[in-house]
RNA sequence: GGCGGCAUAGCCAAGUGGUAAGGCAGAGGUCUGCAAAACCUCCAUUCUCCAGUUCAAAUCUGGAUGCCGCCUCCA
């Protein structure tokens, strides 16, 4: 398949170093506080990554971390008077719980900053050996950024641009303006270790190093983060890696774009920061993750409650199909009709492409956009009055689910039957909007009971009733069903 | 100021040289007691604008305009 490659700024044909193995790393999240719909889509990306090149028969190394020391954290704990290590613990919890709903699956390895110290020093030191980082005598080391000559490869940047724009900070120990801390000295109060510089604690950007290295053979196949991690966690990893080997630290940088909200970037100031629990509250998890695949990985994309609506809808069409298709593949008798070409011409055709648009540095948005073409073609098909009972439609319907199954186990969608997700899903709309279940369901009752009476223009009144509070009612042989327009 | 990205229909969104996927919304039709859902047809002679390369450009080059991100913690 097809990647593209932020180091090498284009799209490149992906091959394991190692045949048959792949190893990616990708930088988790700094526990102190929930996650939210940006680091979700960050986990949704990789995870589809990771399951399709999967799915190819490759066996993949995951390795996702988290920064569980860090200024966040030690200010959160002192702001409510816990623990770093419990509020590291707390919110590492609560990320698995926001992963796990919607449908992110564990990594292979999900390593804690805290439990490589000892990696993490070993690798300072060697860099100080080789002249790369300097201790400054009051407990912090610094890498020493100039004499790594490569440095700003990832990041498109120079060294005398970035030095323009630096200052050294009052009080600051460094040579030069954009040496960046591997080990901080010890404040009162903070959690720390002990190091041959003194008790401290860890930079930020040595623990990817450090944990990269050890649970995977360098280089990296590949490396993932969201796009603002380039400069300069990213580039740093590289920098202190690559000094510290003399080697290749990863061949290939995957980054995916931001989530804004209302076409603003997400932050705090503003305001407009939404957790993935904020949105479960009003939609249902499958939703979510279907809006952050429908785009390709590396878009910025707005997140809105309209473009929520627009997905659920989709979202919905594909699971009526699924429904529909179900049900016609259990029909008891078949008959010899042939059913006209191109159903099954324009079925493979589908099936190609979806592989196709995956291979294509993952494009789940084209990718999907064949799904509902393939929509399409089951309805069609069920349409036919003749075709529909064909042994070749049954045959069509059966691929149909076993594709989605299996197509659906890659991007983690489709995965619910779909009579019991279509009702889960009215529910939750049904919550959203307020509406009086009980009071539906009496009015479909007296409805049926003048529909049975032949008395059409009081159903018909009651039907008018319901779509003033947006409930629409649909008529079919097995009895008439409410739903929400 | 430096670096990078983006600009496709009413909205969202694929498409990196061969003549515009898909979703949502909208119009007409089939079906239906009437509807709804589904299906069929229609809905961008055109891809921000200008110039250029080419037999051929939304796709490549140059320029203009607009929007966004990074350069400080950030998925």
């Amino acid at each position: 398949m097809q990647l593209y490659n932020s180091l090498t700024r284009k799209k490149e044909e992906f091959i394991p170093s190692r045949p048959g193995k792949v190893s990616l790393y990708s930088c988790g999240i700094t526990a102190y506080d929930l996650c939210h719909i940006g680091h979700a889509r960050s986990a949704v990306v990789f995870d589809v990554l990771v399951r399709y090149l999967r799915s190819l028969g490759l066996d993949v190394t995951f390795i996702r971390n988290f920064t569980d020391v860090d200024d966040k954290i030690i200010n959160k704990a002192a702001q409510v008077g816990l623990t770093s290590e419990e509020v590291a613990e707390k919110y590492i919890a609560a990320f698995h719980t926001d992963m796990d709903a919607i449908g992110v699956q564990r990594a292979t390895v999900e390593p804690k900053a805290t439990e490589h110290i000892g990696e993490m020093i070993g690798l300072i030191e060697m860099l100080i050996k080789k002249g790369k980082a300097y201790a400054t005598g009051d407990g912090d080391v610094y890498f020493r950024v100039r004499s790594f000559a490569e440095y700003g490869k990832l990041s498109g940047r120079s060294v005398d641009e970035l030095r323009s724009g630096a200052r050294i900070a009052p009080g600051e120990t460094k040579e030069d303006p954009l040496d960046f801390a591997l080990w901080k000295g010890a404040k009162p109060g903070e959690p720390s270790w002990t190091s041959p510089w003194g008790e401290g604690r860890p930079g930020w950007h040595i623990e990817c190093s450090a944990m990269s290295e050890k649970y995977a053979p360098l280089p990296l196949d590949i490396h993932g983060g969201g796009q603002d991690l380039i400069f300069p966690h990213h580039e740093n990893e590289i920098a202190q890696t690559e000094a510290a080997v003399d080697g290749p630290f990863c061949r290939f940088w995957v980054h995916n774009g931001f989530v804004q909200v209302n076409s603003e970037k997400m932050s705090k100031s503003l305001g407009n920061f939404r957790t993935i629990r904020d949105i479960l509250d009003s939609y249902l998890p499958e939703t979510l993750r279907f809006f952050l695949i429908a785009r390709h990985y590396h878009s910025p994309i707005d997140f809105t409650f309209e473009a929520m609506e627009e997905t659920e809808k989709n979202l919905r069409r594909i699971y009526e199909t699924l429904a529909l298709a179900s049900e016609e593949a259990t029909r008891d008798k078949w008959t010899d009709a042939a059913l006209p070409a191109e159903f099954s011409t324009e079925f493979a055709e589908l099936e190609k492409a979806w592989k196709t648009s995956m291979d294509d540095d993952l494009n789940t948005a084209a990718a999907i956009g064949h799904i509902n073409n393939l929509v399409r073609l089951i309805n069609r098909l069920a349409e036919d009055k003749n075709a529909r009972k064909s042994k070749d439609a049954k045959a069509l319907y059966t691929r149909f689910l076993e594709l989605m199954t299996s197509w659906g186990a890659i991007l983690g969608l489709f995965q619910q039957q779909s009579a019991d997700f279509l009702q889960t899903l009215k529910l939750n709309r049904a919550k959203r909007k307020n509406l009086d279940i009980a009071r539906i369901e009496k009015l479909m009752q007296d409805r049926q009971k003048a529909r049975e009476e032949k008395d059409y223009a009081r159903s018909d009144a009651l039907r008018d009733e319901m779509a003033s509070m947006g409930v629409t009612v649909r008529d079919s042989v097995q009895g008439a069903v409410w739903d929400m327009a």
